[in-house]
Formats: structure tokens, C-alpha cells, sequence
DNA sequence: AGTATTTCTTGATTATAATCAAGTGCTCAA
DNA sequence: TTGAGCACTTGATTATAATCAAGAAATACT
């Protein structure tokens, strides 16, 4: 079931993917609950299963900025951390309780090693930045990516969240919300 | 020469030394010149021996955004290209006459294959994403960043290319640089 | 069920940077 | 060396989203 997520990125053969399945570590994480904290080493990729995240840094004046929202069935990492092997400035926290895939460190390079091909896995990386939000500059703009890119967080997330996001104020996500539904 | 890059990310043999530097291609790339052009895939990461390179996006409007500015000394590649290698949407170009390093996908391949330890070469994508400015939100505090961070960015590039790097007008720019020189 | 807390909305005001505009000085090329 | 274009600056005005504020609605808590 994690190995039909891997198909997304490759043509794999079926040792690939029991070899896969094999360096997988099954994870539950209760609401609330730290996947990655500030100041720890994030030394996996993960992959959602069930359940939500959020993934945010916390700012100089002490408020929440959400880097990211992820829902079930896709891909994950904090990425400063985990490329640069260093300590986290951003923590991702369960926003449900959810169910992990975990793949760590050690199990990537493992699988490299026997199968080059496995390098594909470097593709999950690019989902895990921010959004790049150079091309929509106005509330508006940004409301209207959200919801053609990722309607989804619209229904799962508060809006205080999808806000920050988006790096708006909430009252002007109210307002952007209520032209669009007139 | 390259190689004393490398020991930045990590301890390595000469054995490992060599075997870098053998799978390296030397390239000149003359100013205006493209390194990667919109619609191509990036297939490699480049050490910028000498010279200096923009990273742009042109945007719906036609007018070409600053992701980012290379001076000498650096590795980069385009991100998103490189890691999805799927074509770019983005242009990296010469501003001036570059020297460059070029280690194409296959030689990674080959050198990871080779030495698990050559994967901390991942490291090199951490500096090639937009930067980050979640903490620098005014003018000032932009300018105040690059300032600290990238100083040398300043004495080489046009202002114009700092501010839509910053994400603010060539006015605003001129502004806050008025009130630091008082 | 009833209260408290948080989320979301709406309005008024303000702060801020973008835009518009004009002028200076520099560079490059004919 | 003269002119054209470009980079940069400075001023005036405008557009826009943040902030401040208050109330309604939803949710959580006892």
C-alpha cells in the first residue's frame, strides 16, 4: 500500500518494492503530538497514512507561521533538517492522530545502495519547502492557488491556519472568502 | 580546488577525493549565456569557480523575479528541475563570464553507488531554494538580512536585482538605503 | 445545559509600500 | 563627444492589507 505511492515516482520491480516495504517503520502518533521538534535532528522521510500535520516555525514575537499542512497520502520531511542532517528550526506536530511510514536515514542509503534507483526517493523533497507563492502576490491570488492546488486544507485546517500559509491575516482570508461566495 | 569544497560537507579519503574529481566537467559559460533555460531539465549541480550567475522566474506579467544570486564559491543547481527532473520553470544565466564545475545526475549516482558517503552531497540543495524571509517582513528588516547574510550580493549585483530578490521595488529599496547611510 | 474559549466575521482606521512621475548621473555605443 | 538608454533617487499620491475593535458563531469544558 506504501509501495503503490512509490509507483508515483518510478517503475519498480517487485523485489524493489518488498526490499522497500522491508526498510519501512510502521508509526502512530496521537494529537498534539511531535513528529519533529525545534531544536531535533529530522532524520526521515515519512509518509502519511492517515491523519494530518501541521509544520511550523515559531517567529521571533512568539506567533505560529505555518511552513505547511500535509493530509493523509503524501510525503514528508522537515526538509533543513533532514538534508543538512542539522537541528530543526521549524517542528511539525500531529494536527489528528495519525499512522506513519518512516524511512530513515540509514534505511535511504541502504536502499541506494542495493538499487540506485531508489535515488528517485530525492523527488519527496520537493514537496516539503514552502509554497512558492512568488506569482500570486494578493489575498485573492493566493485564495484562488489554495483552492485550484490544494482545496483540500480549506476543509481540513482551520482558517487561522491557512492563513498563516498563506501569510495573510485571518481577517483578510474572511474577506477574501466572502467576495468569492457572493 | 573543488574538492576543498567538499571537505565542508564532511571528512573524505583522498581515494574519495580523486574519484570526485575525476567524475567533474569543467565549463565557461560567457556572460548572458544560459546555464539552465525555462523548459529545460536541470540534470546536474554546478560549482561556480569565478564569475556570478542570476536565477529568475519570469512571471505571468512578463517581468523576470530574482529567486536567487550566485557569486564565486558556490555550489547550486535549479531545485525543483533537479529534483523532480522534469523541465525548468525557471532561468539561470551568466551575468558575468562564469568558470564552473559541472556533476551531472549519473556521476552522483555513480560517486553515491560508489560511497554512501558522497549522499551528503544533498546538502548543496539546501542553498539553492529561495531564500527563506518569513522573519524579515518589512523593508528594512530584508535589507537588514542581506546585509548579514550575503553582504558580497550587494557590492556585485545591479539594486534592482537585490530588491526583486528582497520581494520589494527598486524605490523602496533606494528608501531603506537612504535612511542607513544618515 | 450552561459557561468559557476560540474562531470567524465585519467595520473603521492606520501604516506602509506600491505606483506614478520627474530628474540626475552613469554607461555604452555610434 | 554626444546622445540614448538605463540605473538610481526623491517626492507626491494612492492602493492595500494590517491593525484595532467589537460582536456572532462555533467548539470545548465542566
Amino acid at each position: 500500500m506504501v509501495s503503490a505511492s512509490l509507483s508515483e515516482f518510478g517503475n519498480f520491480t517487485k523485489d524493489d518494492l518488498s526490499l522497500f516495504e522491508s526498510e519501512l517503520q510502521f508509526l502512530r502518533l496521537s494529537k498534539q503530538n511531535y513528529l519533529v521538534k525545534e531544536g531535533s535532528v529530522c532524520t526521515a522521510l515519512y509518509y502519511l497514512k492517515e491523519g494530518s500535520l501541521i509544520h511550523f516555525i515559531t517567529s521571533i514575537n512568539g506567533e505560529e507561521v505555518i511552513a505547511n499542512l500535509y493530509t493523509k497520502g503524501n510525503w514528508l520531511t522537515e526538509f533543513h533538517s533532514f538534508t543538512s542532517q542539522k537541528p530543526s528550526a521549524y517542528t511539525i506536530q500531529a494536527f489528528e492522530d495519525c499512522e506513519l511510514f518512516e524511512l530513515n536515514v540509514e534505511s535511504l542509503h541502504k536502499l541506494i545502495k542495493a538499487r540506485p534507483a531508489f535515488l528517485v526517493l530525492g523527488k519527496i523533497l520537493e514537496n516539503t519547502g514552502q509554497p512558492n507563492l512568488t506569482d500570486y502576490k494578493s489575498p485573492k491570488n493566493k485564495y484562488d492557488w489554495i483552492i485550484k492546488e490544494h482545496p483540500e486544507l480549506i476543509l481540513k485546517f482551520p482558517l487561522k491556519y491557512i492563513a498563516s500559509y498563506l501569510k495573510i491575516t485571518p481577517e483578510t482570508l474572511s474577506r477574501v472568502r466572502a467576495k468569492y461566495t457572493l
